[in-house]
DNA sequence: TAGTTACGCTTTACTCA
DNA sequence: GAGTAAAGCGTAA
């Protein structure tokens, strides 16, 4: 039989008759969904050869293998049937204090790992129709590239709330094949409903129904708004009061839905994977103010919900489901297909399909960075003759010092130019050779950080696979292929973090520290040299300088700008070659050019701050006011604080008075003018019940509310804070001047040797003139 | 179902007078 | 009442 190309979607592990079995289900674009079982499979774990296992009483199979540990020791590879019994003896040779080497490793995982499969794979073998899946048992797997075309099914339920009742299903169905709308509503059939809602009589018949047509459907992926905490979850509860299996996995298969930390939510749906809207955006670094559905969709499609959300939306569901099921069908669609839309258009799914193919993890597993390590980490460095730790293992020791920022002079600079060190970790470990293979065999071909940290010049795997992943990303970048560029940024800048990481098995604090230890005596040593330039360097932060040019240097910002990367970067070749013998992988950037460019003091003292800066950026031509770190892009400010900042810089940068401005400001605050703009925002990121220490007022505003989580948006009145759901027609005016708009003229105006006050109080003598 | 450190700032809670 | 440490949050990189 022709091998079949199949993208792998699940993995999962079962002991059966005390045998283990793994099972994949995955998508090939040719024969449609695939299922994979692999029934002889072999648990394995290592020993050191010293260790005695005799005593065990678990069937299992030593085998002398060419392996070493970390300490140079040789192991043997220990063989079960079963996972079951792999995991016992585990943990009866850790109450006997022998050490097991990667014990903690699931099956599942390392069945691919070893083969060195990224989610992709050609299938050989004999198979069977199983259903709507092609079944294979025991065939040969081998690494491919393939583009799957997924069936997505977006799901939004409505409920009564009081009567605890499902109202209806919608789905909306788009990507492989044409697009397809279904309701599924509850109530008598007959009247005149559009064709794509269809009416069951009962609970029980419509989730049914639902399901069926569900298996027959036959998604690959699940997307929704909170689709897993509220619409799967409620769901799954329906199906128990109702006794009826909720299988909506590929063979029919359960699924498993459980709360993770506050708030997140996980479900492992055998052959599909659920992606929730919220979190996906969130993990790809998108940011909104809040994540209602409403919100997010007006920011990404620039259309909303049928139901604005002022109205009041529990009643009017309750309305239509009696009165009009048609609009109730059209307002549960509408949800469905924002959620769609807004996937589509921010290429979320894209995406998650190239950052699986790069890092080899699940598309629902994206998170687990350790995960991913381990997954191109392990079969490479068996390889080189080493087994890894298991992660209770691991080194321990002091965390490492992080990323070095310069402390910068407050004031008003004209003419700054910032440069970047691209990707700085990333190529620090591609230079340096930094790496858990390189620090094990340090002895081998030595190199010398810049502090000192002894790595091998030859013997690592970490360093090279950078350099294929920049590579890769030039040219994915030359091909506009914006997804696999973002997928395989965030690949690299993970690595990093993970050696750093205590939930990493090759943790070890030298790694880190080694990385940042160059990046700081790289930044430094680059703001020594631009300053032996005759350059002032006005501030810096891990890997970027901000240096103002020299008089007229500013009319050719950006020749400027470029001239000085490109000579911070022929310093750098020839300096790390000539100092530690390796080739320079730094790159030096020339990133972008302020015109005018503010530092302010700190609050209360006279340094000027770190992580926070204005200026005005030019672009193109353009100029465009920015804001880094500072109360304008915080979003537990007010919007009153933020106007008056943005107004007061644009007034500042354009040398005009500000004094009159800022008094006519705080007038209006009194007047109430500015009364719609007075709400803070702020996350409980703790249980209200947790917070025993201290009471913030986002927390007392919450306790107003009986209970409440995530992000409280409150009002200071003269009674304190105050929910916004609440009554909060006192406000504290003089709390807003106080808290949320003198501090912010203050710390600019000190610059001038101006204060607020000054000015405000200025105005009440003036009275009297 | 665990990537990191550095930093600023507000508010609260506590100490000492 | 003034001064200060700690809690808590959000941010830069």
């Amino acid at each position: 039989m022709e091998p079949v190309k199949v993208f792998i979607l699940t993995g999962e592990w079962f002991d059966v008759n005390g045998k283990n079995v793994l099972r994949y289900y995955g998508l090939s674009n040719e024969s449609g969904p695939v299922e994979i079982l692999i029934t002889k499979n072999k648990p394995v774990f290592f020993v050191e050869r010293s260790a005695v296992i005799d005593g065990l009483n678990i069937n299992h199979l030593r085998k002398e293998i060419n392996l070493k540990s970390f300490s140079g020791n040789d192991v043997d590879a220990v063989y079960f049937n079963s996972q079951k019994n792999l995991k016992k003896a585990a943990e009866l040779l850790r109450e006997k204090n022998i050490t097991t080497f990667e014990s903690d490793i699931e099956p599942a995982r390392r069945y691919l790992m070893e083969r060195f499969i990224n989610v992709q794979t050609e299938v050989s073998g004999k198979s069977t129709a199983k259903g709507n899946l092609l079944s294979f048992t025991n065939p040969s797997l081998k690494p491919a590239e393939v583009q799957p075309q997924f069936k997505i099914a977006s799901i939004d339920i409505e409920t009564g709330v009081k009567s605890d009742t499902l109202y209806s299903i919608a789905v909306h169905i788009t990507g492989r094949e044409e697009e397809e709308k279904i309701v599924f509503m509850l109530g008598k059939s007959g009247k005149k409903l559009p064709k794509y809602i269809i009416t069951y009589e009962s609970e029980k018949e419509m989730l049914l129904a639902f399901m069926d047509w569900f298996a027959e459907a036959d998604p690959d992926i699940i997307i929704g708004w909170h689709v897993i905490g509220f619409d799967l979850m409620y769901l799954e509860r329906k199906c128990v009061e109702l006794d009826i299996q909720f299988n909506i996995g590929r063979g029919k298969s359960g699924v498993v839905l459980k709360p993770r930390r506050s708030g997140n939510y996980f479900a492992f749906i055998p052959g599909r994977i659920v992606i929730d809207g919220p979190a996906a955006l969130r993990s790809s670094f998108y940011s909104f103010e809040d994540y209602k559905l409403e919100t997010v969709s007006q920011e990404i499609l620039g259309e909303g919900k049928i139901i604005a959300p002022e109205e009041n939306k529990i009643a009017e569901i309750e309305r239509l489901f009696k009165n009009d099921k048609g609009q109730l069908a059209n307002y549960n669609m509408q949800d469905a297909v924002l959620v769609s839309g807004i996937f589509k258009k921010t290429g979320l799914i894209d995406l998650s399909i190239k950052r699986a193919q790069l890092s080899g993890l699940f598309m629902d597993h994206l998170g687990m960075m350790s995960a991913a390590f381990d997954h191109f980490y392990l079969p490479r460095i068996h390889r080189e003759g080493f087994v890894a730790p298991n992660v209770e293992d691991r080194a321990e020791g002091m965390h490492a010092a992080g990323g070095y920022v310069l402390d910068p002079d407050p004031g008003l600079y004209e003419d700054v130019v910032v440069l970047d060190f691209k990707s700085l970790y990333p190529t620090i470990i591609r230079t340096f050779k930094i790496d858990p293979l390189s620090r094990i065999s340090s002895n081998v071909d030595t190199l010398t950080t810049p502090s000192k940290i002894n790595f091998s010049s030859t013997k690592h795997l970490l360093p090279d696979f950078i350099g294929t992943l920049m590579e890769q990303r030039e040219e994915a970048k030359k091909k506009k292929d914006k997804y696999l560029s973002q997928a395989i940024k965030i690949l690299m800048n993970s690595f990093y973090g993970v050696m750093g990481a205590y939930s990493c098995r090759f943790y070890n604090p030298e790694l880190p520290s080694a990385i940042t230890e160059t990046g700081q005596w790289l930044l430094v040593q680059s703001k020594n040299y631009l300053e032996k330039l005759g350059y002032q360097v006005v501030y810096g932060d891990t890997d970027s300088l901000f240096v103002k040019l020299k008089d007229d240097e500013g009319n050719e910002a950006d020749k400027h700008g470029g001239r000085l990367a490109e000579k911070v970067n022929n310093f750098w070749s020839k300096r790390i070659p000539d100092e530690f013998g390796t080739e320079s992988y730094l790159e030096m950037e020339y990133e972008k050019y302020y015109k005018k460019f503010i530092i302010t003091t700190a609050r209360g003292s006279e340094a000027g701050a770190k992580k926070r800066y204005a200026g005005i950026l030019m672009k193109n031509g353009h100029e465009k006011i920015e804001f880094v770190g500072m109360e304008f892009v915080r979003s537990d400010w007010t919007r009153l604080a933020k106007e008056f900042q943005v107004e007061l810089y644009k007034r500042i940068f354009n040398g005009q008075d500000v004094k009159k401005w800022i008094r006519a400001y705080v007038k209006k605050i009194n007047e109430g003018e500015h009364d719609s703009k007075l709400i803070y925002r702020k996350r409980l990121r703790k249980e209200l019940t947790q917070y025993t220490k201290n009471v913030p007022p986002q927390v007392k505003a919450a306790r107003m509310l009986g209970n409440a989580s995530g992000v409280i948006q409150y009002i200071i009145t003269k009674r304190g804070p105050v929910p916004v759901e609440l009554d909060h027609s006192d406000v504290d005016y003089q709390h807003y001047i106080d808290k949320q708009i003198k501090p912010i003229a203050d710390s600019v105006l000190t610059i001038f040797g101006e204060s607020f006050d000054s000015i405000v109080k200025s105005e009440q003598l003036s009275i009297f003139d």
